[in-house]
This record gives C-alpha cells, structure tokens and sequence, in this order.
DNA sequence: ATAAAATGAGTGAACATTCACTCACGAGAG
DNA sequence: CTCTCGTGAGTGAATGTTCACTCATTTTAT
C-alpha cells in the first residue's frame, strides 16, 4: 500500500504553508503550528534551526514544485510562441490547482525575506531551480529572433508573468472563475504583450 | 509665505508611511513611529483611535493622491486606446516618483487589511474614490466597440495593470531604470495584451 | 538499558495601548 | 499691566499581551 509515511517534519511544514497562507505571517506563530501539525513546540526546533529556516526552507521546496510543474512535458524543440503558452499554462494551472502555495508565495515576496531573494534570482547567472533560467533562454532566443519587443529583461518578465499573476490572485480570491479556454485567452494576452 | 505648516498629524503620517514602505508592517513599531515624527508615543492615539485606524486612514490618503495623479488632464472626449494610455502613463509615473507610496500600498495589499478592501472595491458599484470606475468606463465601452478582448472584467484589470505594478516594482528596487520612452513602450505592451 | 525523539511549561524580549501627569498659553479678575 | 487660573495638547513610564525559543522531563525505539 501507498502509504504516506507523513513525517512530523512533513506536518510542520504543511501546517505553516497552510497558516502562512491562509492568515500570513502574522497568524501563524510556532505554538500554532505545532497544534495544526499535532507536534509540541519543541518538536518544531529539532528539524529547524529557527523559523526563519523553517520558512526559507518551504519556500524553496515549493518553487521546486513549481518548476517541475512547468518543465513536465516541455518541448525545447517546438516554436518559441509554443514553448512560451507551455510555460504560461502550466504555471497558471499550477498555481490556481495549489491556491496555498500561491497566497504563501506571495506572502513571502512582500517579507523582508522576499526582496533579497527575488534581487539574487534576477541578477545571478546560476540559478537553484532553473526555473528563471527556461523563460531567460526565452527571452534570448526571441530577442536575438526578433519575434518579441526590443525591452529589457525584467520588463520581459514583467509583462510574461505579472498579468498571470494578477489573473491568479483574482482567481484564488474568488473574483473570477477560469476554465481552460479562458486560461488560452489569458496566456494568449500575455503574448500579444511580449511580441513583437 | 507659504509656510507648510506641518501638523503632528502630518508628521506622524509621513513616520508611518515611510517607515512601512521601507520596513513593512514588521519593521514599524509604535515607538519607532513616534521617534521619526518627532512626537511622544501617547500623541499618535491623540489623532488616531488606534494603530489600525492610522494606517487605514494613510492608504485611503494615498489612493486618492494617485487618483489625482490619474484623473489630471483626463479627457473623456479621445478615443479609448489613448485614454487607456493615459491612464497607464500617469500611473506608471506617478508609482515610480513615489515610491514611498507603492511600497506601502503594496505592503497594505497583502496584509490582513488589504484583501476585505479589494473585494470591496472590485464589486462595489460607486467608489470613494473612483479610480476604479474611470477604468471600468473604459471597459465597458471597449468591449461594446468591441475594441477589446472579450474578458470579463477582472481579467481585463489584471491584464492592464498587473504588468505595470510588477514593471513598477522592478523600477523601485533598482532592476531597471525608467525613461518616457521605455514608459510609452511599456505602457503600448499593456494595451496590446488589451486590445483585440 | 541506553539513546533518540518528543514534549510543553517557562522565559525574556518586543509590542500596542493606557493614563496620570506636565506645562504653555489664553481668558478673566483685580 | 500683572497675576491667577482653566484648559487640553503633549508626554513616556508602566501595563498586559503575544511571541519565538529553551530545556528539564517523559515517552518511545532499539
């Protein structure tokens, strides 16, 4: 049988993505954690040095998540405007499949924690996941193609993915309801942005 | 002479903004506030009832400055791609020659506060301040032109204007530098997303 | 029997809020 | 003009609460 050996570890990890996401950081202190993930206190400080490490630590397991949910069945061979809908689609799919991971994704950006991360993630040359790194190669190859605006690259990235974003946000706040073809239309409206 | 005669109502304004674009919610303590507008800690609940009432009371001034900045030299009469212009421009300039003011809102967005007074001004059919409403105008009658694409209206603002906060935000913390013609370009992206 | 894992009452630091007090200033009395 | 109050903006030490984190003790696994 599968079964899922659900560590204490994996619980308190669960209960703050959850208590993070649902109230911020504000409403998610340790003795809250540890009654959502039925641990004591205690338990939390021998998997994590503190919670800083605690929260740094789910952060990049679910950007990982992210990323692997983006390059399933992503085709470095098919036309640039393909390749950008793939990565469009399956990041806003993801993201509005796991509304948790979203609210505490955005959570973190807007903490004193997100800033430095988001800075290292634009400006280094190696990145951890990869993920940047599959829509700056993008980037290049359609510049150098001329298929897409002559901007910069943050601004690239600003207009690929902060109306996603945004669409996501209304999405998991109850706003709109998206189906897949309203999910085309949007990432069809993300490239018209991008193109040339 | 005009003389600014600065309140302590005033001063401990500016404190708070500037402390919370800077630091966020965490990084702005009663006391710290106190400090940096010169003022005991007892006067900041001689003008405001309580800590929450203070920072309502600054977004809701921040708002209307940017609608100011929006509605200034507005010209109902054009036709609608340059109105949608406008619209963009001066908020885009308005953002990243106050940057003070961006970080806090977006600081306000994602905190507890923020999410009730989203909802509230997405669904809400007359608006304090009407920002919302100039650009629902615009959506309303673009789409029965059929000038735009056929989104409902959530989509249609996060299309809009999703990419120009997170170009913004790039702006503010150093990634990119700004000039009128990036601005005008940036601002042309958004549309095309837009536009059918 | 011994070690490793788990526990949660306890600790001190940080915080928002309160309230008893000060004192500059204007009004009224002499 | 001078003195004496009355007023309320302004103050900051004190309070009670909440939090992250510790560690002496108990439970579980080997």
């Amino acid at each position: 049988m599968g079964h899922l050996k659900k560590t204490k570890r994996d619980e308190i990890m669960q209960a703050t993505l959850e208590l993070i996401a649902e109230h911020g950081f504000h409403g998610a202190p340790t003795a809250m954690i540890a009654e959502k993930a039925n641990v004591a206190i205690g338990s939390i400080y021998r998997y994590f040095e503190n919670k800083d490490a605690l929260v740094n630590e789910l952060y990049y397991e679910i950007e990982n998540r992210i990323f692997e949910a983006i390059i399933a069945n992503y085709q470095k061979e098919k036309p640039i405007k393909e390749r950008f809908s793939h990565i469009g689609e399956k990041l806003l799919k993801y993201l509005i499949a796991n509304p948790m991971a979203f609210r505490f994704v955005e959570q973190f950006h807007n903490s004193p924690y997100g800033v430095a991360v988001r800075r290292e993630r634009l400006f280094a040359e190696k990145n951890k996941t990869g993920k940047t790194d599959i829509l700056k190669e993008l980037y290049r190859e359609g510049k150098a193609n001329q298929l897409i605006k002559d901007v910069q690259l943050p601004v690239f990235f600003a207009l690929a993915l902060g109306a996603l974003v945004a669409v996501a946000r209304n999405h998991i706040l109850g706003f709109i309801k998206l189906d897949d073809h309203r999910i085309d239309q949007i990432v069809g409206a993300c490239w018209d942005a991008v193109k040339r």
